[in-house]
DNA sequence: CGCGTTTACGTCGTTCGTAACGATA
DNA sequence: TATCGTTACGAACGACGTAAACGCG
């Protein structure tokens, strides 16, 4: 058994049990791929994989109890490269980010200005989805580190660094009924009306959806964005009341965002997680830091060295927004 | 980097950072291992020791870093050659068990009988310690499961199959006058006398410790031993009144045992645990059942994969010491 | 000089690529 | 007949062991 087969194994899975594809993928050819399968089979005393005719047409029991534990191997292999890319000092390397469309647009962007400027020959590769996939991803090993929100205790089985705190607001088309009120706007101005919101905000357990249901109240999430500028836009338009990330208000002349009774619905938090057990390269490193400006750099390696909590406060949006820029320029 | 490379290097850390010791202990020739050193560090380009003269002197911190990573790797390289070995139908290997005297002594002992009935050519390594060694020695990879008790509730991070629910009793030289009391006997009747018990109870933390303390009684263990039949003896020889496990008592003519007022030395639970990443053997499974027949296989089977818990409930010891017995005649 | 590591060198085994083959839809 | 996996063969590389050299206590 021998690093190569089981990474030539796993490429195979990964390629839909297709030889020729997988090693089109590991710049090997079809022979040699095929050759390493058969070794690795012969070393471990059984088939891997079902073969109907010459094909292979799915993985045996055992194949997905050795894929488990190889995945976990190779990640291991993947890390001491790593280690090794750093200490070695190589400029070069990927960093996948698993978001939202939110945070990429308004949290992440400062942060990829200062990888920019200061690891050129970095390529990110943004990872879209809501939080939940953000968190698969994560723990599949398809991302490097997860920029995501929420209103409670961040998940556990991550490292969790606390970025920034922020609400969600209502927007109206100006002269909205609602806009013209005397008070501030509550849950059951908002019960019934046709509500644009984030796709998440549709799932039965989303904040928004319990936020309404403690009160006895049903939300109609009628039209749903993965992005707040068109929440704003069909906001706009008229299709409904809007419910948006601080973070994505853009008003103008024809949209109002009233203000809301306070902590009717509760604060979310937006945290940098990453994978407890990846091995976080030096410019992944700097991303953090860059987004994480109110951590000490040194109290940041010692939550991910030995996780140790951090001390300082969450600042609230607006207040990180301008301390990450202020960092930047520096 | 081969897997072959970092097997070597685990060899050289854990002989000592000496090669020629390591390559005994791997059946290889000084010369190849320090060439796969050397291999292994120009691959990751960095050293992974510090050398004076020539002598390796001590790990980097970058061979830090790469050991770390480096275990998980191999771990699971053995992992999947444990899964391989159970599908050649291999009835060969070694079974590495953490565990205290007292459960080597009275609990191991009939899964151990029909370990070498059914699997006789297994090789069973009782790793001796008190609960907390063994938990050590489980996460050090030093055992492949560990027989342990305690009085709350099982160790995080560990597979834990509950066996048997135990007392702890109080033994005294036969004519000692607490023998004679006419009631049961009480906490305060123990404190300021020198106790006999098993060595962890001297501990702070120990429940025997807190029993005490809660009553704001203290308690002094001045005898320890690590096994039943010594603070037995040692009873006998009136050094001081025993505190002993349930499962040890032989009191014969000269050693009685006073009923101790309910709950006031908690119960204790034995568990069989598991570290969750390590593959079980399925001579290690053999062993489990027979341990737990209160548990049926599959219901093992789907904890250890799967992590759902057990349903049925845990007997107190003589009930499953008769249950194991029936069970292993069976 | 003993100890332990490193280097030199020759042999063996293994891997990889090209190319042909077999089998299937 | 196109596609995909397997097998055959030859060349190149790498690994391992023997033996000698090197540096320190």
């Amino acid at each position: 058994m021998t690093l190569t087969q089981l990474r030539g194994f796993l490429a195979i899975v990964e390629n839909g049990h297709n030889i020729t594809l997988a090693a089109q993928h590991l710049h090997a050819t079809q022979s040699g791929l095929s050759k390493q399968l058969v070794q690795l089979e012969t070393a471990l005393g059984c088939p891997l994989f079902e073969r109907r005719a010459r094909a292979l047409a799915g993985l045996t029991d055992a194949g997905q109890r050795v894929l488990a534990h190889a995945r976990r191997l190779l990640a291991e292999a993947d890390n001491i490269q790593a280690l090794s890319d750093d200490l070695r000092g190589e400029r070069r390397g990927a960093l996948r980010i698993a978001t939202t469309h939110t945070q990429a647009r308004h949290a992440l962007a400062p942060g990829l200005q200062a990888l920019e400027r200061d690891w050129p020959e970095v390529a990110v590769h943004v990872v879209p989805g809501d939080d939940a996939d953000g968190l698969q991803a994560l723990a599949d090993g398809h991302a490097d580190l997860a920029l995501l929100s929420g209103t409670g205790a961040p998940p556990a089985d991550c490292i969790a660094v606390p970025l920034y705190r922020w609400r969600r607001r209502v927007v109206l088309p100006a002269g909205h009924p609602l806009g013209g009120l005397d008070r501030a706007l509550r849950l059951d101005d908002l019960a019934g009306r046709r509500l644009v919101s984030y796709a998440s905000s549709r799932l039965p357990g989303s904040s928004l959806q319990r936020a309404f249901a403690q009160r006895g109240l049903q939300a109609d999430v009628a039209v749903t964005a993965r992005d707040g500028d068109l929440i704003q836009a069909y906001t706009r338009a008229g299709l409904g009341i809007g419910i948006v990330a601080e973070m994505a208000l853009e008003l103008g002349e024809d949209l109002v965002a009233p203000v809301l009774e306070d902590a009717l619905l509760p604060a979310c938090t937006t945290w940098l997680l990453l994978p407890p057990t990846r091995v976080l390269r030096d410019f992944g490193f700097a991303l953090l830091a860059a987004l994480a400006p109110q951590h000490a750099p040194v109290d940041l390696r010692r939550l991910i060295a030995d996780g140790q909590p951090l001390g300082a406060a969450t600042p609230e949006w607006s207040t990180w927004r301008d301390t990450v820029r202020a960092t930047r320029v520096a």
